[in-house]
RNA sequence: GCCCAGAUAGCUCAGUCGGUAGAGCAGUAGACUGAAAAUUUACGUGUGGCUGGUUCGAUUCCGGCUCUGGGCA
């Protein structure tokens, strides 16, 4: 069991700043938990650590993948283990960091993604045979009635997923009652940034100004020509999916503003069920001298 | 100056044959084990522009005023 940090919080928040910095003061390397940073190719709206930045600090899991490659949690589970290991083993300090909440779950929970891998052709199946959301929710509820929670009754993709399991064996779904069977590799040092949620979106709005200014359209372009589609997975993340879709960039940069506020606010409604797990700063009232000396204080 | 249309939730608008109003979006709170930047659940009271009148009762009908579009001069 070793210390490994763990740096979350909502997009455009300043992650990536207080990782770097936290790994040049405590001779650490970054591991990301982001689902879209470690895709090739989309490198300004996944807001990617710089050029310069990388250079700073050795960051794993970031352009790794390329975008027409499967990949998923369990994957990814796979990955940053390993990593955060080896770096464990130079002698160096991992520093997880990155928005994707599941992610994080995978790390910190004993989250066994040994059996049946997920099977597009199956699911589509189900979701002939059980035709309507009813239908679809009915057979989960016969298979297992603790899976068969009402926020899930319109969610298809996931119905049919719990189903897929239930049906290729597993007796009943792990994850509701055991998630919390904590990781016992790593002894977390967890952290949260946080901000004025209004403050969040003016940020978040900005940021898309400046990434539109950057060239996203222009990277959008080039990942068309390379013959993505907005049918592929990489291509659904915000920044992406919007231009993919070809509107004009006014509107779509409105639209790409709109998604990521949503997307900032699920995270930080994700991160709030880590409960007392999670240390919060605020980097506006906190700032980074904080974090640094509460991470000094529990290494 | 005249004519027409509009003024209702933060925004765009619907509706009420007269009994004080509801959608979408925005916002908020949740869910989350192979797509997770994904997917999904719940939550809607506002001086009905102002002011007179008719009426048991007006956001609704009538008059005046103000403002905003558009048209004519």
């Amino acid at each position: 069991m070793f210390k490994v940090v763990f740096l979350a919080g909502p997009t455009a928040v300043g992650k990536t700043e207080y990782a770097i910095r936290l790994a040049e003061d405590l001779n650490g390397e970054i591991i990301s938990a982001d689902s879209m940073q470690i895709y090739r190719y989309m490198d300004i709206g996944s807001a990617k650590p710089t050029a310069d930045e990388r250079r700073r600090v050795k960051h794993w899991l970031v352009d790794e993948i390329d975008p027409k490659s499967p990949f998923n949690v369990s994957s990814y589970q796979q990955l940053a283990k390993k990593y955060i290991n080896d770096v464990h083993m130079r002698a160096k300090l991992p520093i997880v960091c990155g928005g994707t909440g599941l992610y994080f779950n995978s790390l910190l929970y004993e989250m066994d993604f040994a059996a049946p891998e997920g099977d597009e052709g199956y699911r589509k199946k189900l979701l002939e045979k059980y035709d309507t959301p009813e239908k679809l929710f009915e057979r989960l509820r016969s298979l297992d009635s603790s899976a068969a929670k009402e926020d899930d009754k319109n969610n298809l993709k996931r119905i049919a997923r719990y189903i897929e399991r239930l049906e290729k064996g597993e007796a009943r779904l792990a994850g509701f009652a055991d998630i919390k069977r904590k990781n016992k590799d790593y002894e977390p040092l967890f952290i949260c940034l946080c901000m004025d949620r209004k403050k969040l979106y003016e940020r978040i709005n900005r940021r898309v100004d400046m990434m539109m200014a950057a060239g996203l359209p222009d990277e959008v372009k080039k990942l068309r020509e390379m013959g993505f589609k907005p049918s592929d997975i990489a291509m659904k993340g915000i920044g992406y999916k919007e231009l993919m879709e070809g509107r004009p960039q006014d509107e779509a940069a409105e639209e790409i503003k709109k998604a990521t506020r949503h997307y900032a606010k699920r995270q930080i409604i994700w991160f709030r069920r880590y409960g007392d797990d999670i240390k919060y700063f605020d980097v506006d009232t906190d700032g980074y001298d904080k974090v640094l000396a509460w991470v000094k204080e529990k290494l």
